[in-house]
DNA sequence: AATGAATGAGACTTCATTCAT
DNA sequence: CATGAATGAAGTCTCATTCAT
């Protein structure tokens, strides 16, 4: 179940600028910072940008995160958060297969809320970065970690119970890692010629490939690329 | 046949010492700005960075590329060229089978000039940025464009040869670019755990399962990942 | 009796709750002041630190004292009125002499109430200043002119009473201030060396030597520097 | 001898702002930060001010101290580097006899070009940090602690030459220490009732009261305060 | 009275760019 | 061609002050 906040948007009506819960200033300096990131990029996102999308001052940043640095690793961690958050319920929610619940992570990957390509942004300019701070490589590990042990236990689930002639579930596994990634990146950068259906499909196909047995190769279109228009 | 340069060492004669030398710092500023990226990242990377990898004085910079801007450009569309031009002489050298076309280009995806850490984390790093710089979208776009035309031509090559029950050409084609492109941001950031060896493997793995006739399963090592050691 | 906070066990009865309470605060908040002085320099005094050191909250000093400035300068006021009712009682208190209402204004100087490292520290801080801020030299000044008034009467009394062959009243009086300002600098700067007793010690050394028929020179220790731990 | 620049000011001739000598350069600036300091304090003293007074831009001083806190330690090693060297020159140009060398320091701490109201602002702006910056401490130290061994040796010798009945030389060492200091801290802020040549008469009355025999007191006017403009 | 979130001016610092040599 | 001192805009961060609660 996530655990993330949801905004608090409940709140009894925040009767002033000047009084709002120091955790929704958090969340409102959040949001402003993955805007930012997904217009003007790491590099380029200053404190100005990111007040101005929060309509705050330029002060309050370091009064609720201390530091620029602490806040884009606060962004990079609430949306690891979410992600992490919303592809384990839906593995635990998926029916109680091994097939269904593989497929069930797939398709929280692309979910509209999860694979937007704001985030996608937010994403790859934090993948940009990776290599100097440790942290935004250690948080993303930590999640890709968990959904590798997940996968790889599902493939190992799905091979043990038939004659698999295909490769390994560790290698599977690491072959579904990199299609997400993969495909991630070139909806992001090629957003008219990739949406998150055929993402689904692509992925199910490959997976449609490796357990014929199990999963079934979906159908594709003659075109391909719909027009979904991944905001 | 390369077009880039292979740092001018073995150039004809140069017309004139100048001549020459300016092509030679050129490239030996855009080396220094790929050791800089690779290191500091795009934002990290500043005039000074650059000129002291170089071991030159910071003026010269402007002197050769009028503005920092332009240097990262000409460096990306240096190591787009260089990229372009390895794959296209491998596929040209490839037997004349489509199958061996295709596995020509899935190597040198991963030969160990092309896919090394250090040029890995500059693309990372320009994609990082892709958002905001059309100009780095359109390089690798176009690049990636040309790619993909002709691996899908390959791969309607192979299914047009007999029976074919898996996903069309174009699916098929998108798919083994996202695989690239995954599979080596997983080798930036997991170098522990991916290596080129085992990239190639899995990509003709894949390729395997959709074209089982044509292209045979690799074997897989227990172990997976082999400390190859990725630089 | 006041429910706010300790320091104010003795008063007599508050007139009401609330002057009382505000006077309370006041002296809470410059004695915060002088610990956040004596810790971090002027520059480094900031709202926070001295309301941290008062257990306060930081909007509280504008409430009592209007302006940082302001508590500066009562601080430093504070500070002058302590040290001037210290040695004027002294002065007072003392043996019907000249000579001995010299040394007993000597003695009141070096109190270890008064001559703390603590507020030495505030003190040169001030100092520091004072080119600056004409309010604190005035303060300072207006002190120091009175002592300096008393002193020269006295010794000018004791020059009176017998053949005095050393310099005249103004001269060996402003000597004194001298000496007061400079080894109270020693004692702040270097504790190791300078203690309480050694001061007292050394200006009646100095007295007894332009004064030989009135005060004793002082015994010295071979050692000098008593370990005193001057706090 | 002072190994400390007299400014270059004998350098060929400038030949544009763009180009001094980095050494020119850091003397301007280290000349205008003792200029910032003694009007504006630590305290207040910028980047701004400093470069103001400088004529230059703001930018150049990380180009030549890398920061402003290094700045101004520069700035009081050069103050204190002059100063040493001054009266190390003094004393040894001076008389063979310890008495002739020990006024010989006296008077050169009050010299024209140390003892100048500006540069006394600066030196006790620096104290009053002291406490805090144990640079500060350490350099002051450093310099003090040389000039109190010198003294005290001369002091032992003229000791040693007759039968003194006085206080050991170690004390009248750091007396004279306290009265440097003591009054230098008045001259700077009282100059309408200290001055340089009142200051030296100052000591050399309280040297002729502990070495009757060596020292002879001098004179007094019976106004004591000359207006003597210290700058 | 007291709190502490919010503001915004101003500080230090970085760095692309210029240009005299 | 090359150097590197100089400039100044722009960024991050601090902190005195304000004010709704």
């Amino acid at each position: 179940m996530p655990t993330t906040k949801p905004s608090s948007a409940d709140r009894k009506a925040p009767a002033s600028r000047r009084t709002a819960s120091k955790e929704v200033r958090r969340q409102q300096l959040i949001d402003a910072t993955i805007n930012s990131i997904a217009k003007h990029g790491i590099a380029g996102t200053t404190m100005s940008t990111v007040t101005e999308f929060a309509g705050l001052s330029i002060g309050i940043v370091n009064f609720h995160f201390q530091s620029k640095q602490n806040l884009l690793e606060e962004t990079l961690m609430y949306l690891a958060r979410e992600h992490h958050d919303h592809w384990m319920k839906s593995y635990r929610d998926a029916g109680l297969g091994a097939p269904e619940k593989l497929l069930a992570i797939v398709d929280a990957h692309f979910h509209p809320r999860i694979c937007t390509r704001k985030k996608l942004a937010v994403w790859y300019a934090f993948y940009g970065e990776a290599g100097r701070r440790a942290r935004y490589r250690d948080l993303a590990d930590q999640i890709d970690d968990e959904r590798l042990g997940v996968s790889r236990a599902l493939c190992a689930e799905i091979i043990g119970e038939g004659d698999h002639t295909g490769p390994p579930a560790q290698q599977i596994a690491y072959t579904l890692e990199g299609l997400y990634d993969g495909i991630c990146l070139n909806i992001l950068m090629y957003p008219e010629h990739f949406s998150r259906p055929q993402a689904k499909a692509q992925i199910r196909a490959y997976l449609a490939s490796v357990f014929p047995r199990h999963i079934a190769m979906p159908s594709f279109d003659s075109e391909g690329a719909s027009k979904t228009g991944i905001d």
